[in-house]
DNA sequence: AAATATACATAAGATTCTTAAGTATTTAAT
DNA sequence: ATTAAATACTTAAGAATCTTATGTATATTT
């Protein structure tokens, strides 16, 4: 069995929403430091999300309405939460499919199993 | 069971060129064009790779010596066909074995099962 | 006291896609 | 016959999203 230290970042591009919004759905409420901990954690380290890359996203979900913060002091320094609208609910229960949808479908084309009928 | 039309692009983007170089390694030699149809063929439409996607890749794979190509003429018209050289089989085994492992991680991290020791 | 970890933000640059336009031949439809 | 659609390739402008780097500041560990 084939083992990757860490994935190249053309793989985690495109799906970065997806985990956030997905992990906020299960944890509640999370901040943006903590979301890199554990994403790190859960993957033994496969999947390292930078800071570069998460804040300006967690920026634009809350943006669109997806996300809304809570900004809380932890002795003099700030922790913005974040925690999904109902819209983002939706959007991650949607991410969330579409993406197994296209892990079955690349598990598919990657194997090129002989094509069935959809009957 | 949720079906979805066509995947978001973020999604394509970062497996694109190893979908092209598993589709040579399984055929053989193809041209660009015939992998266009050929995916979306194999997908239901749900992967429709671009041509401004398509050949820039194909040229970039070439340049960094992991496709060798061969014109063909068909009437008056060129074909470019692609095949893999000895590198790019190695670089489609490392890609493809990168993506499964992925997919797998994904999947945990999506599911959130719990977390089991790897010992 | 210094190094590391926590915690946020943002800008410059790279990559890779979408969209669009261009060229040209071949086949199917009217 | 003419038109439209399919075949087949190329490339450029723009958008999206990431990496890398920098900046600021507090808290904890060595």
């Amino acid at each position: 069995m084939y083992i990757c230290p860490m994935y190249s970042s053309e793989l985690i591009k495109g799906t970065l929403k997806t985990i956030v919004l997905n992990l906020l759905r299960d944890k509640g409420r999370m901040y943006g430091y903590e979301i890199t901990a554990k994403v790190k954690e859960l993957t033994d380290g496969k999947i390292q999300i930078t800071e570069g890359a998460l804040y300006p996203t967690l920026h634009s979900l809350e943006k669109n309405g997806e996300l809304e913060t809570e900004k809380e002091f932890i002795g003099k320094r700030v922790r913005k939460y974040y925690s999904l609208t109902s819209q983002g609910q939706e959007t991650a229960s949607q991410k969330v499919n579409e993406l197994a949808d296209f892990m079955n479908t690349m598990k598919f084309l990657l194997d090129l199993e002989p094509k069935l009928g959809n009957a």
